[in-house]
DNA sequence: CCCCTGTTTTGATCTAAGTCAACGTTGGGC
DNA sequence: GCCCAACGTTGACTTAGATCAAAACAGGGG
């Protein structure tokens, strides 16, 4: 805790380098390296939901238009009229809530393949803030499309609502970190579940890239900048990681995984009891 | 912070009291006080959704069968498959997730009119568990029988994803409170947010009763118990708030609002301000 | 290739809130 | 109406992690 002078995080920084930026280059925005569906994240989404017909021609229906940010840049602000959700084809997003004194809270990191902005489904207002870390190309999806498309096709229902389930958990999982577990707890779950969220897509569990800041990494943990450095620092000591700028090298996943005292690993393990016993109900 | 030594939580104590409790009385349990579909709290959800015809066969044929809970009581567990949903006719329910070391996180409080595991959605597993705590009775929703409904009455499908976008932006709130505000700031916070609950459903907004205990309210803002009761002395010294056992009087709104840092008011004022200016986009 | 700005790291010091302990209160069960 | 386990309160002491400060490092624009 400790942090009662509100220094004003990140968002002011990043808006005056915004601001100093865009007087210049203001180049190729718009559709400049456009992919083609079968190329983007969202295919994974719509392709196992029933489309048998001309997937293309659907998919082009619904999307309103693609966008593409660079870091910093905002895709959605907090008080903005909501009408459209986003995919993320490339790049990766954070989103972010805040107190009226400046404040910021770190609610997610977004890579490609991931859909941007259904919480907003409740108010038709976007409650958070959502901002580009690198280079990012998104579809803009209109809402009134979607739910139209969606009553045609249950599968795709079905998804939303397993979507905004998956969130839901995920947002569980992190107060469970912010409001009972130590920073060494903390780190160590964040570290496992990037590796298991890249392991997902197929990617290497044990090296990989961050998009993000120290900043922001401890700004989504509840912790100040400093101590994830110190904390990644005693992580490399105790050979269990290294993590160079931004590039992150796990050596043993296992120990990793005990430090974190992690929610998912606990259900799994639940869950392989409650097959094994096969006999509940007592008189 | 500071909570290494893993202290298992309420759980354990609540676990033990109903173990004891449970040899005796297993009295009238199902069906004893069953309210008509118009007087619970679910047929204001269902009501609006365009249901034009005899509301109460509808509802009759989606609802499974109705459960009473009595205080501590467990409505379902983590890790069990997932296959209905619970709407809360009367009192209230705590749900939360926990590591596997025993540490447990409040995840939030419901009451009457809300809907009750709809985030297990994604898995088919809950991830979280629900106790009550007091007196509650439930009816039980089969999930598959709602998507089919739903999928007949649209009202109905965009009421869904309205409900879970209503518990992401809750979460969301909750992850600003846990990461980056005070104590005081906290129970601010939450007594306001009661405080606009109950002003919501046509209760009084400066005074009414807490059906949880100063360490599930603790558990639920990340502090104390010893913390919970140091503030709300303070309250009451500063004419801010009279907490006597579990009736709340609220004496000053806005002295409270302006503590609790607020997420929704700060969203409020910038709405305002947005239909203020009603010119945006410079060139 | 160098500068400059933002990022990362490390050390010293401080404090909000946690933990421990002990005592007052209460209401449901018999 | 009495008893006792759970709940609530208050004080004394401890600590994880915040804040402050300052140096080392990178990397993109000119």
């Amino acid at each position: 805790m400790l942090r009662v002078p509100p220094r004003r995080e990140a968002d002011t920084a990043e808006e005056k380098m915004m601001r100093r930026k865009t007087l210049k280059s203001r180049a190729g925005d718009e559709a400049c390296d456009s992919i083609s569906c079968s190329d983007c994240g969202i295919y994974l989404l719509c392709a196992p939901f029933g489309v048998d017909e001309d997937v293309d021609a659907v998919l082009d229906s619904i999307i309103r238009r693609r966008l593409s940010f660079r870091r910093g840049e905002v895709l959605y602000r907090m008080g903005q009229p909501f009408d459209a959700v986003f995919a993320i084809r490339s790049g990766s997003v954070k989103t972010y809530v805040s107190t009226d004194d400046g404040r910021v809270q770190i609610t997610g990191f977004h890579v490609a393949g991931e859909l941007l902005g259904l919480n907003a489904m409740n108010t038709g207002i976007y409650t958070s803030e959502a901002r580009a870390l690198e280079a990012t190309a998104v579809c803009e999806v209109a809402v009134d499309q979607l739910e139209e498309l969606s009553r045609r096709e249950p599968v795709l229902q079905r998804s939303m609502l397993r979507i905004m389930g998956e969130e839901i958990e995920h947002h569980e999982e992190l107060m469970l970190l912010l409001g009972k577990k130590t920073a060494e707890e903390r780190l160590a779950t964040y570290l496992l579940s990037l590796s298991r969220r890249f392991a997902k897509r197929h990617f290497s569990a044990t090296q990989f890239h961050l998009s993000m800041s120290r900043g922001d990494i401890g700004n989504y943990l509840g912790i100040a900048e400093e101590t994830v450095c110190r904390i990644l620092t005693r992580f490399e000591n105790d050979g269990l990681a290294n993590v160079r700028h931004r590039q992150v090298v796990l050596n043993d996943l296992d120990r990793l995984a005990k430090l974190a005292h992690d929610h998912r690993g606990y259900l799994a393990r639940l869950s392989a009891h409650r097959c094994a016993e096969a006999s509940p109900v007592s008189p």
